[in-house]
DNA sequence: CTGAAAGCGCTTACAG
DNA sequence: CTGAAAGCGCTTACAG
């Protein structure tokens, strides 16, 4: 082991440049009341040495960490393929490098240890702010975050009051328009697989798809709930194709179920999107080069993540930052969709 | 904004305990040299006041961060889709939430952005150790982190001479059992869709992929580097299926790639596997729901993550934990390799 | 077994 | 414009 070289403190640099600590601080700092020349003076010494400022020591007196917390639950299982907090991180990140902020990451397996990671990281004043991302229904967090007193920011709105700013995305846009397209391409049986009911962009996106289908007259009958992954989306693919009167277009809650929902519909003689159409959600780059290319809805993930630090960042410097809303999902069209094979001949 | 209750600090216990702030900390801690009534006594106050540590004031006495470092440089194109990060950051997370350890995250777009935030990391103290992933030829970290006298585990084995731990995965395992898979099946004409050489295990794959192919007594004259990228994937496929002896089967150095590569050949009317054998690397969950589902090769990257977080942990408390081998990368085949098709009546 | 004190490296009133 | 001092909340020799 190399001896460690202790690095220079403040005090080391009030004594070379003769003067004391406090002025070290005032005038690394930006603080007025430094005149000029000796500014310049405790700069160049602090320069000469190396001084890097403790953010440790700097943590302490200030109060503060310096630092976000983004805690993420998912099954370990759900979490690959899953194109959206790769993105939103290295939105996140965008905004927090410059600021000399530093990200906290938590990935917890379940709800319970969500709620413990949100407390420890607190209880640790590890971070001065949070992201709640994946609302839920009577989401526990929002009260939590409000008891702990730690600033927050929430990615769309929550059910409940919240004190926090919300940073929303409509997704029901998205939704919408997905519907509306296969329904001008002359889909009348068209099926959704929804995410969890307990989700909120869950049922968000459910309910929107079942108002799309009222506006277009038609039953939005063939709803099947699923946990968002791949083996979700096989497995009810699956079960809405059994049925005599299968859908001939199926709107997916993400990428990965409809890429699954996609290869079980090949696998079983369907031709995508002759027979079946399909669309996704969240717009994977994999779904981009998939044959037939996936149609799907792109949520800009990444921009997300950057608008929400900053929203974070400002309520944590006090302001306060008020909702934003980011432009909507937008449908992608590409080669999953395709008008309406002719109906069966009626028999009966 | 509700009024901050100060937390109670180590003085508020020893004053209601009737003791120094040291002792309060001895018993805290567990040190020897504190009589039993009073450790309970101390116990007991400190539960009652809902003391919590201050991981801050530690932080700077004890000169730790107790926080690991993670940065991931990706172009934000490349970074969805591959499934490796979401489990590595699963596992290492299993590993530090027990042990009171924090994860923090750094995001890069290329390879200046990543020395700069390492550097950071360890000027600002954020972290006690850093993870060094994706090995490069002459991978200018370890000399950073030599210098930067941090302690780092690698994922690998670094080219240069390293004076940290690593852990490794043997992929040539994975690539060479794909291959002998492929030969066995009939296939003379196989390609390999590599990754970038700068990378070591780019070309440690691309390597084994030669090796096997010579072991076979068959040219590896079929190979074409890429960025890693699904986009990358589809344009090396087109590539290679271009000529008049085109493959029968292609080996891809990730899961992104063959899955665009598969879509690709698709597109051009190939079946797969019946024309054309695929195999991709990492194994994606959604992989296993395409029609073919892909042949992978499967790297339990969840358990990597753990292991290196352990090895890591051991390091900055000051063992010598030594190089660690995983167990090697497994091929997984599934319905994308088939018996080569009967070759073409040579003409000319 | 216990106490009093210094130290970690900053920031920030308070005086002059 | 500048200095001396206290404080952030812990840990850790050093004495007894």
């Amino acid at each position: 082991m190399p001896a460690e070289r202790p690095r220079p403190t403040i005090a080391d640099v009030a004594e070379r440049a003769g003067v004391s600590k406090g002025l070290v601080s005032f005038a690394l700092n930006g603080r007025p009341g430094v005149s000029p020349q000796t500014r310049d003076r405790i700069l160049e010494v602090a320069r000469e040495l190396g001084w890097q400022p403790s953010l440790r020591a700097r943590a302490l007196s200030v109060n503060r960490a310096f630092a976000l917390g983004l805690v993420i639950t998912r099954d370990p299982e759900i979490i690959t393929g899953d194109p959206f907090y790769p993105s939103f991180i290295a939105g996140v990140e965008r905004e927090l490098a410059p600021a000399g902020q530093a990200l906290v990451l938590s990935v917890v397996p379940d709800e319970e240890a969500e709620l413990a990671a949100y407390r420890k990281l607190v209880a640790d004043r590890r971070v001065d702010g949070v992201f709640i991302t994946d609302l839920r229904h009577d989401d526990a967090r929002i009260e939590l975050a409000r008891e702990l007193n730690v600033p927050a920011v929430t990615l769309g709105h929550p059910e409940t009051p919240s004190p926090f700013p919300a940073v929303s995305m409509d997704d029901r846009a998205g939704i919408e328009a997905a519907v509306d397209h296969l329904v001008r391409l002359g889909h009348r049986r068209i099926a959704h697989v929804a995410g969890p009911a307990r989700m909120l962009h869950g049922s968000r996106r459910r309910r929107a798809f079942e108002d799309a289908m009222a506006r277009a007259g038609l039953p939005a009958d063939l709803v099947v709930e699923t946990d968002f992954r791949a083996a979700d989306g096989a497995r009810a693919t699956r079960d809405l194709l059994a049925p005599p009167d299968a859908p001939t277009a199926i709107v997916y809650a993400n990428d990965p179920m409809a890429i699954a929902g996609l290869g079980f519909a090949q696998r079983t003689g369907l031709r995508v999107p002759d027979d079946l159409s399909i669309t996704g959600f969240d717009g994977s780059d994999v779904g981009e080069h998939l044959f037939p290319a996936l149609s799907t809805v792109a949520t800009e993930a990444a921009g997300w993540g950057a608008v929400a630090a900053r929203v974070l960042l400002r309520s944590i410097a006090g302001e306060e930052p008020g909702d934003t809303d980011l432009p909507p999902a937008r449908f992608v069209p590409r080669e999953s969709t395709a008008p309406a094979p002719p109906s069966p001949p009626a028999n009966g």
